[in-house]
DNA sequence: GTCATTTATCATGC
DNA sequence: GCATGATAAATGAC
């Protein structure tokens, strides 16, 4: 009698697996080098979804958590940030 | 020379929080205060037996009617506001699981013959 | 109305 | 024990 609560029990929803570490770095990448904006359009989330392998849909989650993420606590990303600056810094040189 | 050579990222417009309340000296040179604890949105917690009848609903009418959010709102002593954000809320699930159901079977993306 | 997004919350990974 | 991805109210642009 006790099975009908939690709505959200036995859903084949949250089963949430970590993206690749690759896909994480490319997704940081764009974050970053976007910052003052961190808004792809719908064209950069498919290219985005192609080269991490995932859905148009997980990456628009990613941007969703970062950017909740990163604003609510901008010193813990300070680091973060700083090294995905100095890693586009390269490209920006030139 | 009191310039940061790895220089603190601005606070940038979308970083400000939507509601009025978070923030309160907005970036005067970049410090910025935070209201404490003004108001955060509330989430609704959605009975089980709300959710049923709402979903029992939108199995008969993807569109509720005026007259029949009224009813529904007393029923499930709900407001009318929470009964039509969730309608519009569950079109956009139900959409995506059409598009995912039709995705699988017909031509994917490349575009042509067609 | 749709729809991208914000936000809180949930469930899991590790 | 928090980091992280997914889901669902709630908001706002249009």
């Amino acid at each position: 009698a006790v099975m009908i609560l939690r709505s959200r029990f036995l859903d084949a929803r949250r089963k949430r697996r970590n993206f690749n570490k690759q896909a994480t770095e490319i997704l940081n990448e764009y974050f970053y080098s976007h910052l003052s904006n961190p808004y792809p359009s719908e064209e950069a989330k498919e290219e985005l979804a192609k080269k991490c392998g995932i859905t148009v849909s997980q990456v628009s989650n990613w941007f969703g958590n970062k950017r909740i993420r990163y604003k609510k606590n901008i010193g813990k990303f300070q680091e973060e940030a700083n090294i995905y600056a100095a890693k586009t810094a390269v490209t920006a040189t030139n | 020379p009191l310039e940061e050579p790895g220089r603190v990222q601005l606070p940038f417009p979308w970083m400000k929080s939507t509601k009025a309340h978070a923030w309160k000296g907005q970036w005067a040179g970049g410090a910025y205060a935070a209201e404490p604890e003004e108001n955060k949105r509330t989430r609704t917690a959605y009975t089980r037996a709300q959710l049923l009848e709402l979903e029992k609903e939108f199995l008969f009418n993807k569109y509720i009617s005026r007259p029949r959010r009224v009813e529904l709102a007393v029923m499930l002593n709900l407001t009318e506001r929470h009964i039509k954000i969730w309608f519009q809320n569950r079109r956009m699930k139900w959409k995506k699981e059409e598009d995912k159901k039709r995705g699988c079977g017909t031509a994917v993306a490349g575009g042509n013959t067609e």
